[in-house]
RNA sequence: GGGUCGGUGCCCGAGCGGCCAAUGGGAUCUGGCUGUAAACCAGACGGCUUUGCCUACGGGGGUUCAAAUCCCUCCCGGCCCA
């Protein structure tokens, strides 16, 4: 399968600054970039899709760079930002880049047994730190007018507000960037540069000035930006929170019932965009969730796809038996192990033997639970509902003890339909 | 530095002396229907020792029986001028 179709298929391509792109990718040795910020110590979902397309563009015999923006984070991209973002120190960059090396390790084959297409890491603070000033204004701000940064779309709502405004700091981020491809384009022949849609102004910034002072060509490839049916942004769980790409953070039962709750119409673009299976795999797929939707065959697959892909076929699997067990009633039947692999995901706090066997009051074990902020908080979830123990909805006044333990020391507590809490009375 | 407009709960935004824990929208949460979806419907949405009390409308101070609302001052932001 060329590369070129399979992005076709998969509708991976938003703007192309040249058609001869995509065919070069697919006869392979190109030397390919994207930049990611080290806003946190994780990558979250929002940067999967360009992970991914790192990853395919390996395999398909090509070298991919992935830049870390230790040099950039410092200042903050403001493309398409509504307000000015608060600065990050240097140590806090310097322990993001950390972690987010270990991530991209799972996507990328960083050994030498990649050959001419081994994967690299690079760091954007190693130049952009050490430039002076006024060679930056001479080689890379020459090049540039002002009335044409002023025009970019990424920025022109930001400056046509009368409520916040863009800070110089912010505005120059777009030389930072375009300084970036050149560097790459320099020292590691780099000849594209790919990103989401959002960062197609920030990309022929860079194609520009590698044309206008070292007289080379260069590209740029963007990506359709994720949305949602409802035209929200892809990627955060329903409580707004990120999904995030280390299991310490965001767990892989979540990540695996993130997925498993995709709605229909969104499952086919998630299946093109995270998953390596096959055309006529996903064509099946596609065609399951038409004629039997109650089954979410796609969303299964997809989930676990991508969870292995994340975490590991381990986790995976271990996330799907989780799910299915921990919404049948017969979570009282199963045994001490299976309970304990099922949950083992799920925060956990430990009560003593005695406090509970006189009985926890409902409104208290929540709060412990940390399933609720405040005893307000837990008391409406009771009146409303909200609240389960063992599967078994808790009426607003019960009290919980000792006949509720699984194997004599286990409750498993949950609030609404998926927030997990496992109790361990001792 | 000068002028001017503004800073309200997660976000947007109304209120401009008491009827304000503060209209409305969005987000979120819970429930219902379903398929552990989407859409839709209903409810909730500062805290507590909960018919009451406490904390909150950028910070501090003041006027008043009473302030998010008036005054002073400081901080922060937008715009214009220098």
């Amino acid at each position: 399968m060329r590369l070129r179709d399979d992005w076709d298929f998969r509708g991976l391509v938003h703007q192309v600054t040249d058609e001869t792109v995509l065919e070069r990718l697919s006869v392979g040795g190109v030397t390919a970039y994207i930049g990611f910020d080290p806003t946190a110590a994780s990558l979250h979902l929002g940067s999967l899709l360009q992970l991914c397309n790192l990853r395919r563009l390996q395999m398909a015999g090509n070298r991919p760079i992935a830049l870390a923006g230790g040099g950039t984070g410092m200042i903050g991209d403001p493309s398409f930002k509504a307000v000015e973002r608060p600065l990050l120190t240097l140590e806090q960059i310097e322990a993001n880049v950390e972690g987010i090396r270990e991530q991209l390790t799972r996507f990328l084959d960083f050994t030498p047994a990649a050959g001419p297409s081994q994967a690299l890491l690079l760091n954007n603070a190693s130049w952009l730190t050490t430039i002076s000033l006024t060679d930056f204004l001479r080689d890379v701000g020459k090049h540039f007018t002002v009335n044409q940064m002023v025009a970019k779309d990424s920025v022109k709502s930001r400056l046509d507000r009368d409520d916040v405004g863009l800070s110089f700091t912010e505005f120059s981020y777009m030389l930072l960037q375009a300084y970036d491809f050149l560097r790459l384009n320099l020292d590691h022949e780099c000849t594209l540069q790919l990103g989401g849609s959002d960062q197609w102004g920030n990309i022929t910034m860079g194609t520009e000035l590698i044309r206008k002072s070292a007289g080379r060509s260069a590209a740029g490839l963007t990506s359709p930006l994720l949305l949602r049916a409802d035209g929200t942004k892809f990627g955060k769980s329903e409580s707004g929170a990120n999904i995030w790409l280390d299991a310490a953070l965001t767990s892989p039962f979540e990540m695996h019932q993130y997925f498993l709750n995709t709605e229909d119409a969104m499952t086919p673009m998630l299946l093109r965009f995270f998953t390596f299976f096959d055309h006529d795999t996903i064509l099946d797929l596609d065609e399951a969730t038409k004629a039997a939707p109650q089954e979410r065959r796609a969303q299964r697959a997809l989930a676990n796809a991508v969870v292995t892909l994340v975490h590991g076929e381990d986790a995976a699997s271990k996330a799907e038996r989780a799910g299915e067990a921990l919404f049948q009633p017969s979570i009282a039947e199963l045994d001490e192990t299976t309970l304990l692999t099922i949950v083992a995901d799920a925060p956990s706090s430990t009560f003593g033997r005695e406090e509970f066997a006189a009985g926890i009051d409902g409104v208290d074990l929540v709060v412990r639970c940390t399933l609720a902020k405040s005893k307000a908080e837990a008391r409406r979830f009771l009146e409303q509902g909200g609240v389960y123990v063992n599967n078994i909805r808790l009426e607003p006044d019960a009290r919980v003890g000792l006949e509720s333990t699984l194997h004599g020391r286990y409750v498993v507590v949950r609030r609404g339909r998926r927030d997990l809490h496992l109790v361990v009375v001792q």
